[in-house]
DNA sequence: ATGTAC
């Protein structure tokens, strides 16, 4: 799909911040798209061609109730980015690596510490200077760590707990990981040998775009007493890292994506644009993918893993303390780029069990849902939302309403607004990294470019965008954390 | 997002 132009047809403002688009609107829809945004994000969102995105999703055989896009959708490959579609498997349901996204199990984790901003203020400099000469940044860089071909497909398979046996981290990093951080059905003998290569050095390392590992202080507790549940008060710092599956889950991406080319001629559908190249959940083609997909995503948790462990040898460095008794717990990481299978209502009080696509959107399950941490149960699941560099970022928690308007989902970010060759002009003749600085925030990163693409004004607000899934009822604001250090690729 | 084109 060309990247020009905007939406023109149909948006129906059905209830607050709830925008409807008619299966009446093209022939080939099956179920209505669904955006939520409130009036500001809507004139934004209308001027992308994700609405038009959230239209062919509409079109995927076996898609449920509505396709879906969240506060922060723009355009991406194939699905828009925060779009979010079920599909039944007894109906022909479909699973698309486009509607997961080229890195799989792209997610976020946050790590509390019992240290306050007076505490690093002094030595904040080092302190990010020293992440950014441990934490490996960019694209193709190698790690710390090297995995020989057999464990690398024990670590496929098994997920954080396999880097955990290897001293990299701790039960509690186990249990406060979504899904505790392994997909079952993982099948790494659907990974690509080529995929496999990519893997093998890249586990530990951050990658380039819009990951990053960021310093933080707590600005604003807004919900008391889920903040005390989740171990934050204002003032403290805490540490947000962002990643993914690296090269190996793009080459996985890429793979699949070619074997499901010819899936529309041979299962018997058509499909409105070429990238939403997809296979039945029940065909060999779309049993492959998952175990493939579910592979990646066991990287990816243990790629989070590594990072974290490497910011925690930095901080004990810096500060002369185990990282223990600096209490850098992890207090949750979520996927955002991952497809699951879920039981969700699908209409009419009838509960199925679904394949959720979530591409640049987050789980947000309910408080008492079982697949979330006990410690969590009171109060919901912890939804991690990274803000743009430079400005906030906000922890929000699950609520009832994920379940009755979003398939268990929330937003994932601020959602870019400009694209990234764009960013690139507007940021002709400037130094980010010194304009940041001027703001108290101190960023590293391996050029300019990065910093360029990755701009504040490139992305939309995210104070705008947790609102709406915090007013739909979806999720709830928890604390508010603002930037003091960045390190990029 | 990505050894930003095998």
């Amino acid at each position: 799909m060309a990247k020009t132009g905007g939406y023109e047809g149909p948006l129906e403002q059905v209830a607050p911040c709830q925008w409807r688009i008619p299966k009446t609107y093209r022939a080939d829809m099956r179920v209505d798209g669904l955006i939520f945004a409130d009036d500001a994000l809507i004139g934004q969102i209308k001027k992308d061609q994700g609405p038009e995105q959230v239209v062919n999703v509409a079109t995927l055989p076996g898609i449920q109730k509505a396709s879906l896009a969240m506060p922060d959708i723009h355009w991406g490959y194939g699905f828009c980015i925060g779009g979010v579609a079920a599909t039944d498997p007894e109906q022909g349901g479909v699973i698309s690596p486009g509607g997961v996204g080229y890195d799989i199990n792209c997610g976020v984790r946050l790590l509390r510490t019992n240290l306050e901003w007076a505490d690093i203020k002094d030595r904040i400099r080092p302190l990010v200077d020293q992440l950014f000469r441990d934490i490996p940044t960019g694209v193709g860089q190698r790690g710390a760590f090297s995995f020989s071909k057999p464990e690398l497909i024990r670590l496929l398979g098994e997920g954080v707990s396999f880097v955990v046996d290897k001293g990299y981290g701790v039960a509690r990093d186990i249990e406060f990981a979504e899904a505790g951080g392994r997909l079952d059905g993982a099948d790494p003998g659907r990974v690509s040998e080529r995929a496999i290569l990519r893997g093998a050095d890249q586990c530990g390392t951050l990658g380039s775009g819009n990951h990053f590992l960021e310093v933080q202080v707590v600005d604003r507790i807004v919900d008391a007493t889920a903040a005390e549940v989740m171990g934050l008060r204002e003032g403290q710092v805490t540490v947000l890292i962002h990643s993914g599956s690296r090269g190996l889950g793009y080459q996985v991406c890429d793979d699949y994506l070619g074997v499901f080319k010819n899936a529309p001629k041979k299962y018997g559908f058509e499909l409105p644009d070429w990238q939403l190249a997809c296979a039945p959940v029940r065909s060999p083609e779309g049993q492959d993918y998952l175990g493939a997909m579910r592979a990646a995503a066991n990287y990816a948790w243990c790629n989070r893993q590594l990072l974290t462990h490497q910011a925690r040898e930095v901080f004990a460095r810096i500060f002369g303390k185990p990282w223990e008794a600096l209490g850098m717990d992890l207090v949750y990481d979520v996927a955002h780029n991952i497809a699951k299978f879920e039981d969700h209502d699908v209409g009419g009080g009838v509960q199925k069990q679904v394949c959720v696509h979530r591409k640049g959107a987050t789980r947000a399950f309910p408080p008492g849902h079982p697949e979330i941490p006990e410690a969590y149960a009171q109060v919901g699941q912890p939804v991690i939302i990274p803000g743009s560099m430079g400005t906030a970022s906000w922890v929000l928690a699950g609520q009832p309403g994920s379940m009755i308007h979003s398939f268990g989902t929330s937003c994932h970010g601020a959602g870019r607004m400009m694209s990234r060759t764009a960013a690139i002009r507007l940021a002709e003749g400037r130094r980010i990294d010194k304009e940041l600085d001027a703001i108290g925030i101190i960023a590293r990163a391996r050029g300019h470019k990065g910093l360029a693409e990755e701009q504040p004004a490139a992305y939309k607000d995210v104070d705008l965008v947790v609102d709406v899934v915090d007013k739909v009822g979806i999720s709830k604001k928890v604390a508010r954390l603002r930037p003091v250090g960045v390190i990029k690729g």
